[in-house]
DNA sequence: AGGCGTTAACTTTTT
DNA sequence: GTTAACGCCT
């Protein structure tokens, strides 16, 4: 029997790992109504979150058998999370925590309980997903969907049917009926046609994330029981990246929890909203508070910037947000002359060799690592990178496109994937003497894929001596890294071999969805083969392949949520942001917010007008030369 | 080969 | 809004 975890009093409850929390964050962890956390960049919310869970399993507010629902945007930040509650928390409290993407609960709730859904909106169990596209829209209002009964509208109106209005007003606007729309508009009866197809027609059921969440949603409104049983499992609800939610995501909080006696705690920042694309609320954050009576309370410290940056941060926040607050930062300055600048360059090839240069005189300078800088962009990694890498080689240094596909798969969801990970945890494991994280990690993940709990302590230790004699083979018949392609492959089979395909395919639904294991596993052999290419060990083998000492060259979207000493700002001109600009003003400027509040230390923006003018984003250069920014022609 | 006109793509999340 | 890529023509 495992030692549980002590309860402790929450008036000697104190946050762990960290030095101390601000005291609006404190009242947040502790807090026993429903909460808005808008907070800035840098402000904590993820630690605010890891803070709250850890308060409310150890001190019994959120008793055994109830937990804890985190839900994210994201894959990475339900990921994160969970690992910071797995540092703070006693195992048998963390795994009352389950943190997950808004979709993958959704998509569990349809899996679940889908099959008691009325015959009309009923998935066949064996649905696919299918990934919503204008082309996918625009075929179907054309062609597919014919003319409706004269009674509804003629196809000219139909045909009339903006393609983005379709999905989000009415394929997915509004939360389902059940009888279907009564008296439809030309547009409800396409959509309820889109519906009908997608559910009842074809080989399979074809369904989109939002087409799922609007599923799940009905379900649940129509069953007391399922929603009163999710509402006895989970006592406290998390929101992170509050600002992307969808209103198909907040109709089925709404219908979950809603009148419940669950407590919710919403954090974001509204000036990082750059998913409106994808359908993201304008404002949720009112609408939780009127909804759920919310208490909204703002946190004012940074952790990440120099007080410096953080200065210059304010005067871009109030671009969007005339109101917001100035945070006081809470980071030391550790570097000399300007914290922000822009570089103005003759061409893209002095630019590229000039900002190697910097690099590599920093990172000696200062003793920093590769990962410390980024170079970032708005669009179209491929064609900066082409320029940038070989003048980065020059100068001795790896630049490395995270953007960058690898066969099928983008370099950035690869490293992440959990087949890939698994084979570099077990190279590590197999070719590392001093590998006691890969041998946790991969002890873990492997006996949990195997169905072993974490207190069967004979089957844990017995795959622990099955992993062993695995890796010990492993490095005596693969001592170097392999040469060539088919070594590769073959070295690739024995791995997943080992870690048991149908066990992955079985555990994530995700990899059997249009081949996805396949296309990672080619991905991962690419890629393992031009990592080994130029190594001279496993180890540089193994490093090449996670970049570890390569500088990351990627977009503002993929950038958000990390963090960098220096950030290097590729582009700021009308060809990279123009268009963005022009379409949604407001989402421009929070993509440049985002760029500028990833740094810790300094920021440089280079400009270079063979690459375009900088008519339209005119407002960037006058918010910057208004903090007192100066360009500097490099010639 | 080179000129011309048309079209697609561009930031991108989710099992 | 801008640009690269493509097909078609001479």
């Amino acid at each position: 029997m495992a030692v549980l975890a002590r309860r402790i009093h929450s008036d000697d409850w104190a946050p762990s790992g960290v030095e101390a929390l601000e005291a609006n964050a404190m009242l947040v962890a502790k807090s026993d109504d429903n909460r808005s956390v808008i907070a800035g960049p840098g402000a904590g919310k993820t630690e605010l979150l890891a803070q709250r869970a850890a308060f409310l399993l150890q001190t019994g507010s959120a008793p055994s058998p109830q937990r804890i629902l985190a839900i994210s945007y994201k894959r990475d930040a339900a990921t994160n999370l969970a690992a910071r509650v797995r540092q703070r928390c006693h195992r048998t409290h963390a795994a009352r925590f389950d943190s997950m993407t808004f979709d993958a609960f959704a998509k569990g709730l349809v899996d679940r309980f889908g099959q008691v859904l009325p015959e009309r909106w009923r998935p066949r169990p064996d649905y696919e997903i299918m990934w919503t596209n204008y082309d996918l829209f625009s075929e179907f209002l054309r062609r597919q969907v014919g003319s409706p009964p004269a009674s509804i509208g003629t196809r000219a109106e139909i045909q009339a049917i903006g393609v983005n209005a379709f999905e989000r007003r009415h394929l997915v606007g509004r939360p389902l009926s059940v009888e279907g729309w009564v008296r439809p508009t030309p547009a409800q009866w396409a959509a309820g046609r889109f519906w009908q197809s997608a559910l009842h027609e074809g080989p399979k059921t074809r369904l989109s994330f939002p087409m799922i969440g609007r599923l799940a949603e009905l379900l649940l409104r129509l069953n007391p029981i399922a929603r009163e049983a999710l509402r006895l499992t989970y006592s406290h609800i998390f929101m992170d990246e509050f600002q992307d939610t969808t209103q198909v995501q907040y109709d089925l909080v709404k219908t979950i929890f809603l009148g419940s006696n669950a407590t919710i705690t919403a954090v974001g920042d509204n000036k990082q909203q750059i998913m409106r694309w994808a359908m993201a609320m304008d404002d949720p954050f009112a609408a939780f508070d009127t909804d759920f009576a919310a208490t909204r309370t703002p946190l004012f410290n940074n952790y990440r910037s120099s007080p410096e940056l953080v200065r210059i941060q304010h005067i871009l926040a109030q671009a969007l947000d005339p109101g917001s607050v100035q945070p006081v930062s809470k980071a030391k300055p550790t570097i000399d002359g300007d914290s922000c600048a822009i570089w103005d360059f003759a061409t893209p090839q002095i630019e590229a060799a000039r900002l190697a240069a910097f690099v590599a005189a920093e990172m000696k300078a200062r003793g920093l690592s590769p990962r410390e800088f980024v170079l970032l962009i708005r669009q179209r990694a491929d064609r900066y990178a082409a320029v940038l890498e070989p003048a980065f080689k020059a100068a001795g240094l790896a630049l490395r496109n995270e953007a960058s596909m690898i066969g099928a798969v983008a370099l950035q969801d690869l490293l992440p994937d959990e087949a890939s990970r698994l084979m570099i945890g077990l190279l590590r494991l197999a070719t590392n003497p001093r590998a006691g994280r890969y041998w946790s990690e991969c002890q873990e993940a492997l006996s949990a894929l195997r169905g072993i709990g974490p207190d069967d302590e004979a089957a844990q230790e017995r795959f622990a001596r099955a992993l062993d004699d695995f890796t010990i083979d492993l490095a005596k018949r693969h001592p170097t890294p392999p040469a060539d392609r088919a070594a590769v492959v073959a070295l690739v089979r024995e791995i997943v071999a080992f870690i048991g395909p149908d066990r992955l395919l079985a555990t994530h639904p995700a990899y059997a969805q249009g081949g996805w294991l396949g296309k990672v596993l080619q991905a991962a052999v690419l890629h393992l083969t031009t990592s080994a290419a130029s190594a001279p060990d496993w180890a540089a083998a193994l490093d090449t392949y996670e970049g570890v000492h390569a500088v990351p060259l990627m977009t503002i979207h993929k950038s958000k949520g990390l963090e960098y000493h220096t950030v290097i700002f590729v582009g700021l001109d009308d060809d990279a942001w123009s268009r963005s600009f022009i379409e949604d003003q407001v989402e421009a400027t929070a993509g440049f917010f985002v760029a500028f509040t990833r740094a810790k230390q300094r920021v440089l923006f280079t400009y270079c007008a063979q690459r375009g003018a900088r008519v339209t984003i005119d407002s960037f250069y006058q918010l910057l030369l208004g903090c007192g920014v100066k360009i500097l022609t490099i010639r």
